[in-house]
DNA sequence: AAGTAACCGAGACGGTACGTCATGTCTTACT
DNA sequence: AGTAAGACATGACGTACCGTCTCGGTTACTT
């Protein structure tokens, strides 16, 4: 073996912005969150689990929280995408499921809790927040249930944001409760709050 | 009586407990969190803030967590007490309008948000939450709402707990992600959730 | 079994200072001493090994130093007296050999070497000890010694408190090193810095 | 020249330990040991005076006794040497006589009465204080009485680590009580325990 | 081909807060 | 009045992270 690498080094590019480096912050961010929750995940700890250096970090985010979001940001327009085609009461009725699925059993939507928490107790992190995921996430729904409305698949009392926190309320507080979510809560919500088609 | 009292000093009780102590780390605690956030809220802040020491935080209180479910239990005992006696629609919405100012406009609502946040954080948070202020307050609640049924005062679709979250859901989803309850919001959840009467 | 006692108390005796106290404090010094060193020998340890409480050892000694001070001079002049009749040469030599078990072996010494320890990160114990122990055993010392020069007994080159420092000194000066007193060093001091008898 | 030089910012080396910090360190436990004694001297006071974080402080010395033994070190090496090249009486005598000064007047020399207590109340200082400093330093100094023996300039009756117990314990003795030294207790110790050329 | 510039891991630095411990003062209730 | 009990303000302990900084070393673009 010549003196060609040392051993269990991951080498990075040199000039440009090490890409691995960036995926190895946001898996270690994801994981430490989910195996350890929020209140002990340290910017060390995710560059120790990282295997790259604290100053790596500070160079590209300024803070966790904007790493939890990036990967947020990633993984919820992958696995949840708001539905933007001719949107009907069943295609609605399938996002809040899914998001449902999303925010109580799928790892990354640990993130979003954690985000929506820390939101609480630091007012950089709500703007940011705001800012970068929940502002243009609602506004996708808001187009979602505008459209479905002017297509009369849906006919809701209240107007379409306040619809919409009136839906999504309920399946975010009883994940933040930890309360399993009671069967046929969606459906009832869709049924009683959309009152699609007739009155 | 010359050496009577030495003037800036708080008296303490001797053998037992002081309760100007518990008072004044109560009021700190929960000064300090409607002026910082919780970020930014720290035993040694409290300490100082309530002219208090550190130790006798520590002696009574296992974290600042329970200082604020501490506060949070007496304050939402006398702000919003679940009513108890032969429940009707009308109480009920009063109930939830109550709640809806409590947490959006009360400073002690603050404390609510903040512990629901934290308990996703923590998960010695998360057992003390629910043990000591959520499943009480549930279990209250939905006496409430089974007595209101019982008379046939209100109808829902769902069980008393899933109606409950799906009342109490959006309204502390608002106040979480900063958004003013829109009008209407209560009465419609009302009125569609619970069908007073029969439909 | 009466009704008289509480099992395992010492009753205490109301209105006069409690005897068995204060020597359950002295023997609860002493043996934390021995045991655990000066470093871990605290307040509240002596009271708790004493089955006392704290403000009964603060009424009656200033300081946990005057505590040890009491025993240790309570206990040099039962172990090692100063020689006072009629001192010769054996005398003091017999005298020197004892103090050297005393502060080598005897757990008692340890409090003597623990004093002259704390002297020096304390000015206080250092006057407390000078004024209390030294000064008065010094005294006792230089009249023996000057007993037996007048006697015609020894005739040392030098003064009498210099003479007992250089026999005292490095008999303390190992205890202090803990290395054990080498083989025959106390009687070639004698014999060398007292030059007994002849010249 | 605008920016050529911020001010008052002691600039640390980087990836490498600061020395300057370092040496801040040393001076500032020594000068605070000199000041206000042993008792008042804490890691914090430490860390104050030397404009230094208490962390820096623990991550190169696991306690301030490993300080004061690294200040002991360094300035007893520069004040007393231990004597090396064909060592006579005179300079025994001399360096005796440096080792008197340096114990009872220079400041330096508070450290090591200091450390010669402390040893007496925690266990780990007495390891640390032997192994660091006492043993190196009664190496050398039997090294320097052997010589002298073989050399025929000095023959005292007792072994050589005695011997410089026999001079040395003395000098710390009275050190320790505060004593001043006697005039000619170092002469006529030499005088009288060498014996010099013959008997 | 040599020089430069941006990135990287490493880790020391001055800080803040943690939760624990001992201090010495104080009050209560009992004997 | 002396005592056991124990709460209190004070302040140091040693630890964990914070966010900033400098070091050497490694590419990859200049020139």
């Amino acid at each position: 073996m010549p003196a060609a690498s040392s051993p269990s080094r991951r080498p990075h590019s040199g000039n440009r912005r090490d890409e691995s480096a960036r995926l190895a912050v946001l898996h270690a961010a994801d994981d430490l969150l989910v195996e350890n929750g929020f209140g002990s995940l340290t910017v060390e700890a995710i560059a120790r689990r990282a295997g790259v250096a604290k100053q790596t970090i500070y160079r590209w985010w300024p803070s966790k929280v904007e790493i939890l979001l990036d990967t947020l940001i990633e993984d919820s327009d992958k696995r949840i995408p708001v539905p933007a085609e001719k949107p009907t009461a069943a295609s609605i009725r399938r996002y809040l499921r899914g998001f449902a699925r999303f925010v109580t059993r799928d790892p990354a939507g640990k993130v979003l809790l954690a985000l929506i928490a820390e939101a609480q107790h630091d007012a950089d992190t709500a703007t940011s927040f705001h800012k970068r995921y929940l502002g243009p996430r609602r506004a996708r729904e808001r187009e979602m249930l505008t459209r479905a409305i002017e297509a009369g698949e849906v006919a809701p009392r209240l107007g379409a944001d306040a619809t919409m926190d009136a839906l999504v309320g309920p399946i975010v507080y009883c994940a933040l409760t930890g309360s399993s979510l009671p069967r046929g809560l969606v459906d009832t919500l869709v049924d009683d709050l959309l009152r699609p088609g007739t009155d």
